[in-house]
DNA sequence: CTAACTGCAAAAACTTTGCACTTTT
DNA sequence: AAAAGTGCAAAGTTTTTGCAGTTAG
């Protein structure tokens, strides 16, 4: 995993080409970014931050991870409860997720590439995004 | 595509084999996913049905999804916005999302049966239910 | 100083649940 | 007749929006 004060700046940086503004909130929403391991939630990363600044509002981390995304900083994982976000791997790879304890991990197996250009080329569509998930159970599940 | 009166068939037998019970709704929501050439969500197929059963529920609607899913007779699609469905063929394969106008394909690639081996193998997960999702732009939205 | 950001509260959208009534078998 | 299913309305979730007040640059 790549160091986390490394994806800070990374992501600190990033903010600040676009001219996106410092505020402490998003300071600390990008700092746990940088540093969850796991694939935190919209919820999670509130719940998380309203620790330090109790005035965090729902709007705030939602605005901010969609500002995030915008600028490719940020992978949404869609799921069937909620979403998740991967700050440290904005380009699309696999998911595992466990279906009973919720740990969502990265896959390491690379898809062919050239899989997508037929995909494209046999239905027409432009691909801009993919998403793999695979759901199951993670071995301290399985018992 | 699977011929739609044969597909219907296939569905009211795997309801019989299940001991479930043939009401009318059930039916009608079950004909309208073996001939639904595309992907309909829930509350597409509560409109069409709504049509000839007025008192039809949001409620029965997401009941029978669940108990056809729980017999692996449809294939639930989780999209950001809502999910849609899939009855057609209930094995995982790849979809294609318009970011546009939402029409929802289905891909033809072929995934290496191997890659799931190898990321259970990888990450000791037991892996159950893959789902891969391609959002783009479809032909028509490419202008 | 001013454009951008925050945060509250309300709204929106999808899905689930409880329960009384109805229907299939 | 009994078990299963329907449907209404209400509740539960997650995410979005409007807007007044605040703050970074």
């Amino acid at each position: 995993m790549i160091d986390p004060d490394l994806r800070y700046t990374q992501l600190v940086d990033a903010l600040k080409q676009h001219d996106f503004r410092l505020t402490p909130q998003r300071l600390e929403l990008v700092r746990l970014i940088a540093s969850s391991e796991g694939h935190p939630s919209a919820s999670q990363l509130y719940a998380n931050i309203k620790r330090q600044f109790p005035t965090m509002s729902h709007a705030t981390v939602y605005k901010t991870l969609s500002l995030l995304k915008g600028i490719g900083q940020v992978l949404e994982i869609e799921l069937h409860d909620d979403n998740h976000y991967d700050g440290n791997r904005p380009e699309p790879h696999p998911h595992l997720v466990c279906m009973r304890c919720n740990k969502i991990i990265d896959g390491e197996a690379d898809f062919d590439p050239s899989t997508i250009r037929k995909l494209e080329h046999a239905s027409g569509y432009k691909i801009l995004r993919s998403q793999f998930s695979f759901y199951g159970l993670c071995p301290d599940c399985q018992q």
